[in-house]
DNA sequence: CGGACAAGCTGA
DNA sequence: CAGCTTGTCCGG
């Protein structure tokens, strides 16, 4: 303990990319007030001014140092806790805590945190809403799943829960006893966290949305708002890092999207970070969602409406088995039942994961595959009359290599083939929507085809087709199962229930797969014990810890982790494939422990803890 | 990360 | 051997 009169002295990590040393710095007299773990501050470090944050707070000054002063104090900071969270996510994933502090960090800089009295929070109750019942079960426990199906409207759930929250005290565990309750609600897009705030606020409950919307001072007064407490924080996944004094209650909405999964490196998951953060914390997580995720199942009790309910909450499903197919239209993406259905009144939504036009041709006269000249890949026909090699870009007219015939048949087709097709069979003016390409009317046309993004841009629907749900179903990933039941749960999400008119078609030659079962029994529990039986047979997550190592460092690190994971540590090494490498331990524990063992070599390491897409 | 400094390379 | 590149070390 230093001397009661000696000066102050805080332990500062800087913002430094490639530091995670910290440094401890003098508080100059009359700043002490001012600086408390997690506080932004700028500090000198090596002739230049940088940022950081305090992470501890009257430590011993180092012996034989002389100590620099803090340079300024740029505002609040994250709270005590998330400083401790982010050293614990920086193990987890194999990141550095700066970059965690960042995301807990508002936009920008927060001088004054309003602490108004708190407010009484008006008593929600949305009568008759689905989940309704599961309120107090899902309040009772620490940690539980909540499946309500696609077609309900959870926000009667939502709100009960988050009025709940707010008028409970605040949790034992916490420590500072004089905040007011706190509710976190983390969603997987802005969009649905503003929609939600919007909702949430007509109930009269205070709610301060802190989704980065890239207009900083708006966000950062709702970056006040949160951390003076007593309101719903509301928000897309960084709001996992918001500020939430007292927190009661967390909620995870649709636990399974894999938005909540941070892309860039280190590849954080809200939805862990948020069952921390309630666990140190002592409150209450809850996590929702149609089809929740193997690894939420294993995290939390399993809360379910009636039956009833549940199967009502799921749209009709019309499976097209195209084995059956009159054989004049097997070749088309567009089966005669869909196209007698896309022919009526309505809203129809044509999904296709394949963009482009036609992706694979085949001559008609001789048969033989187009391929590139220069490089023998499979080449596509970007537009009528062309044709070009995705691998190597060669362009060439449509001529077959092999007997010099024009005439090419499409064995393989994309979007927009198949709108041109729709547009020739309707008679109507078809819009196209992908990810990157806009949406060309896509108020105006009734019809419309894109790849799942499309399931992102409209409202509402009364038919929406899958053309090919088979390259869901069968693409190589262990999540492949999971991912096309959460796929088909969001188009469900525009047909609304199954009393509505909507209907659900899939076209397949897999009539009896597992992930089509579950939608037509309305039951997505059905996938369960045999999706859980092929990632414990084949060593996946849950059954397993997984991390992605690559880069131009890659190869000395994975050495390094060959060394760290020497003896019967579970820890094995796979690859490298592409340049990158595998790594597979029995539990993050363990990764974790192996990751952060071995040393960083000189270049560029991508380490991905917890990869979606293997 | 980025500045400091040392060791190695090059060309007149 | 100055002048420059490349590599390694370190920051309070």
């Amino acid at each position: 303990m230093p001397a009661p009169d000696a000066p102050l002295v805080v332990r500062v990590l800087p913002e430094v990319a490639g530091l995670t040393k910290t440094f401890d710095y003098l508080v100059p007299s009359g700043w002490e007030s001012e600086v408390a773990v997690g506080t932004e501050v700028r500090v000198a470090l090596h002739g230049r001014r940088v940022g950081g944050w305090v992470v501890a707070r009257g430590v011993e000054a180092p012996p034989g140092v002389r100590l620099q002063p803090l340079a300024k104090v740029r505002g609040h900071g994250p709270a005590p806790e998330l400083v401790e969270l982010a050293t614990w996510a920086a193990r987890r994933w194999a990141g550095r805590p700066a970059q965690f502090l960042r995301t807990a960090s508002a936009p920008t800089a927060v001088h004054a945190v309003d602490r108004r009295p708190a407010r009484p929070v008006p008593e929600v109750i949305v009568p008759g809403a689905p989940g309704e019942g599961l309120v107090d079960d899902a309040l009772d426990r620490s940690v539980s799943v909540v499946r309500l199906p696609p077609g309900a409207d959870r926000f009667g759930f939502l709100a009960t829960v988050a009025g709940r929250g707010l008028r409970s005290g605040v949790p034992a565990a916490s420590a500072s006893g004089a905040e007011t309750p706190s509710v976190l609600v983390v969603c997987p897009s802005i969009d649905a966290a503003r929609r939600l705030a919007v909702r949430l606020r007509r109930t009269g409950l205070p709610v301060a949305l802190v989704a980065d919307d890239h207009r900083g001072s708006a966000t950062s007064s709702e970056w006040a708002r949160a951390a003076a407490g007593g309101c719903v924080v509301v928000g897309a996944r960084a709001a996992a890092w918001a500020p939430a004094p007292g927190l009661t209650v967390a909620v995870v909405v649709d636990e399974h999207d894999e938005a909540l999964q941070e892309e860039r490196v280190p590849t954080w998951h809200a939805r862990d970070v948020v069952l921390e953060r309630a666990r140190r914390a002592g409150a209450v997580a809850v996590l929702l969602s149609p089809v929740p995720s193997l690894e939420a199942l294993d995290s939390g009790a399993l809360l379910v409406p009636p039956r009833r309910a549940e199967r009502a909450g799921w749209p009709v499903l019309d499976i097209v088995d195209r084995r059956r197919e009159d054989p004049a239209t097997a070749s088309s993406l567009v089966s005669s039942h869909l196209a007698g259905i896309a022919r009526g009144q309505g809203r129809v939504v044509c999904v296709l994961n394949r963009t482009g036009r036609a992706r694979l041709l085949a001559c008609r006269s001789c048969g033989e595959l187009a391929r590139c000249e220069g490089c023998g890949a499979a080449v596509e026909q970007p537009e009528p009359g062309l044709l070009r090699c995705r691998r190597c870009g060669q362009e060439r007219p449509v001529v077959c290599l092999a007997c010099g015939s024009t005439a090419m048949r499409v064995a393989r087709a994309g979007v927009g083939r198949v709108r041109e097709e729709l547009e020739t069979l309707l008679g109507e003016r078809v819009a196209e929507v992908t990810a990157s390409g806009g949406d060309d009317g896509l108020a105006a046309a009734r019809v419309v085809i894109g790849t799942e993004a499309v399931l992102h841009r409209v409202g509402r629907a009364d038919v929406v087709a899958f053309l090919d749900i088979d390259q869901e179903l069968t693409a190589p990933r262990y999540r492949a199962a999971e991912q096309a039941l959460g796929l088909v749960a969001r188009a469900a999400r525009l047909l609304g229930g199954r009393e509505a008119t909507g209907r659900l078609v899939v076209q397949t030659r897999l009539p009896d797969h597992p992930v089509l079962d579950a939608v037509l029994h309305a039951d997505p529990g059905r996938l369960v014990a045999g999706e859980r039986a092929m990632r414990e047979a084949l060593r996946f997550p849950p059954a397993a810890a997984l991390a992605l190592v690559s880069g131009a460092g890659a190869e000395a690190f994975v050495e390094g982790l060959r060394q760290a994971a020497a003896d019967g540590s579970g820890v094995e090494l796979l690859g490298p494939t592409d340049g990158t490498w595998l790594v597979r331990a029995p539990d993050h524990e363990r990764l974790a422990a192996v990751l952060g063992a071995a040393p960083r070599p000189p270049g560029r390491v991508r380490v991905a803890v917890d990869p979606l897409r293997i």
